[in-house]
This record gives structure tokens, C-alpha cells and sequence, in this order.
DNA sequence: CCTACCGATCGGTAGG
DNA sequence: CCTACCGATCGGTAGG
């Protein structure tokens, strides 16, 4: 929590400001958080905001892109072992879980940039991830293990969609079905990927 | 679109709140939509909307539950054929996708309740639409074919995630890589769900 | 169902 | 970086 530590003044001030706005946004949307609030959080007087950033939008956008956990959870996946294709998926699904948990609100932000933005920024945040994504998709289709004959493009929009499905269903679901729904549920959700997207080899007991 | 012949006057202009209201929280989410847009486009002053409502967010909460589309698209799944778990499944997901392709924006609304709402009216959702969802759990395992051991809450789950990661990954993708990641991307998520769930019956060519 | 209005708050800026 | 302000718009209501 000393990430101030090496920042000057005006780096300082811009970083809290950030830091209110993506809680103020994860938990009232864009329209609603105002610019006063995110100045009263980052303790600051409205006008201020305004010798960091040019506009409300700018903000957000800075957020989403500056703040987003691709940044440092495509690393953690980097390091998952496994010299199958199973250990490494199961090994990389779990630091991506880990990872994105700690800030698992921030899938507030991009449902915001798809309703009320409409996906304008998109284009920008698939720019910066893109390449480390299929150097992953590399790693996987490269280790060991027969894969069925799924496209490569399908098969990383399939990985994308086994995080959504999981956290997406863990929101809509959790608060309703607290315990019998939840137990192990991530492991069910890798095993039954897993599974379908190898040829055999039922994977090994827990 | 003849869904006014029945109704009385003050029915009618409820409807037409509600669709404006549908209409623009979908575009712009809730605080981004004023009760003057909605009045303009449901052509009435207003003051009139709160003839039929209390208040901005009654209006929402209402479009969110009676004009769901799982009220129409349960039954179309319920028309799904098929004596074994794998046919009945695709022609489910079929006409789940198709059903729900029609208002996919719809989707919107459930974003807007997970960031503005905080999923506050989830609880109520849930309850409309559980029961037959169960039933359709029901049908799937009393279908022929042998699932492996998969927890039945879990396969529901799995079931809705298989749903929203085609839907997430299409609005967050679909954007940006036009063609490749596109082709038969639903065929291939469903494939891979089915031979994620069964124990081993390789799915005919197609 | 409409007109006319309420107090509150909005994003942003001038000027220092 | 703050104070004080701008015009515009917000959700909601009184009264008819």
C-alpha cells in the first residue's frame, strides 16, 4: 500500500483521484457518480480535478485502461506450470481467479463501458491485451495433450467466456443459493472446459 | 405489433411508457435516462408517467421483470425435441440464443441492475423464473446419455454460464474481429459444453 | 393527463 | 490547487 512511495506531488494527486473514481464508478455507474463526489473522495475541491484530467469521460476512460487487471493477471497466468495441456489450463484458470478476485468489482466498470458507453473503448483496451493473450493461447495448443479440432480463435473466446460464465453466474447466483451452488465451483466449471475441449483422458482424481 | 388491441386506454399508455423506458435504459443506462426522455418518447407530459408509476426506479424494476425475455424464451426451450441429452441440449441452446437473439440488448438491463442496483432485484427475478428452470434441469439428466458426475446445481449453472459467455464474449469481440472468431462460434461452445458434460459419445459430424 | 413549478444537483469554467 | 459561479437539467409534485 505504499505504492505512493516514488510519485511526485502531481502524480500523487492524479493517482487518488483515479483510485475514487473507479470505486465511485464500480458502485454507482457512470451517471451515477458525480464529479463532486470523486473530488470529495480523493480529497481534492472540484476544480482541481480538472489540472489532471479534461473531462468526467477522460476519467473513466483513464481508469478502465490505466487500472485494468489484464495488466497484471496476464503475468500471473504467464507463470502457471504444467507441461499438459490440462495441468497448465487448470494451473492458469486458478491465477486468473485468484488474481481478478482481488478486485472482482471491476467487472462493474466494463458492463458501464458496454451499456453506457456502448463499447466505444473497446477497440483501445483488445489493443493493449491482444498480444499477450495469444501468446498464452500459444502456450496452451503448444503443450502436451490432443486437442479436439476447435479453432484457435474459438477456442481463447472459449476461455474468456469459462471466466464471464463463472463470475457472471457468481453474481447473479451467489446471493440466492448461497452454499450448494458455490462448493468448488470453479474446479467443476475448468473440469467440464477441460473436457470438452480434449480428446479423452478423463482428467485424474481430485 | 398489434399488442395494444386488447387493452384499455390507461393499459396502452403504460405499455408505451414501458417500452421507451426498456428503449432508453438499454442505450444509456438508468441515471443516464431522465424521465423527460422517457415521457417524450412514450409521447406523453411528464407528469403523466407518474399516473402509472410511483417513481423512476419502479419504472425500471417493472420493465426489468415483465418484460424479460426468459418469460417467452423458457417455453421456447420447453418445445426443445430430442431423446438424448445431447440432442435436446443443442436444440435447446438453439432456441435459447435465437429467442433471446431477438432482444439481445435486453441484456443491458441486467448490467444496469448489477452496477446501479447492486442486484437488489435479483431476488425477485429469481423467484419468477427458478421453478422452471428446475424442470428444465429435469428434463435434461431424465434425458438418455451418461453425464459424468456433475452436481445437478452445477450443470444449471454451467448451462446459464455456456449462455452468457457466448453472449459476453460476442458483444465484447464481435467488434472487433469481424469474421474468424465468428464462424459457427455458438456450434462450437455448445460442442464443447456437451462433450464437457457426457462421458464420452463423440458428437456426429455435422 | 398537462402546465408550471420546486429545490437540488449536474459538468464544467473563470480567475486568481 | 481553490472559490465562486455558470446555464442546464435532474426527479418529483401541486393543482387543476
Amino acid at each position: 500500500m505504499d505504492e505512493n512511495a516514488t510519485l511526485t506531488r502531481g502524480e500523487r494527486t492524479r493517482s487518488e483521484i483515479m483510485t475514487a473514481a473507479q470505486q465511485l464508478f464500480v458502485q454507482h455507474g457512470y451517471h451515477g457518480t458525480s464529479m463532486r463526489q470523486i473530488a470529495q473522495r480523493a480529497d481534492i475541491a472540484l476544480g482541481g480535478i480538472y489540472n489532471h484530467f479534461d473531462s468526467k469521460e477522460q476519467i473513466f476512460l483513464t481508469v478502465l485502461t490505466e487500472m485494468h487487471p489484464l495488466h497484471y493477471v496476464l503475468p500471473l497466468m504467464s507463470t502457471a506450470q504444467g507441461s499438459t495441456i490440462e495441468e497448465f489450463v487448470r494451473e492458469a484458470a486458478k491465477q486468473m481467479v485468484e488474481g481478478v478476485g482481488e478486485r472482482l468489482e471491476f467487472i462493474n466498470l466494463i458492463f458501464i463501458e458496454l451499456v453506457e458507453f456502448k463499447g466505444e473503448h473497446l477497440a483501445q483496451i483488445f489493443n493493449i491485451f491482444f498480444p499477450r493473450i495469444m501468446e498464452f493461447a500459444q502456450r496452451i495448443i503448444q503443450s502436451d495433450g490432443e486437442l479436439r479440432p476447435i479453432p484457435l480463435p474459438v477456442l481463447v473466446r472459449a476461455y474468456i467466456g469459462l471466466f464471464f460464465s463463472y463470475i457472471l453466474t457468481e453474481l447473479l447466483l451467489s446471493k440466492q443459493l448461497p452454499p450448494e451452488m458455490e462448493q468448488d465451483a470453479l474446479d467443476h466449471f475448468v473440469d467440464i472446459f477441460l473436457h470438452g475441449i480434449l480428446v479423452e483422458n478423463p482428467p485424474p482424481a481430485e
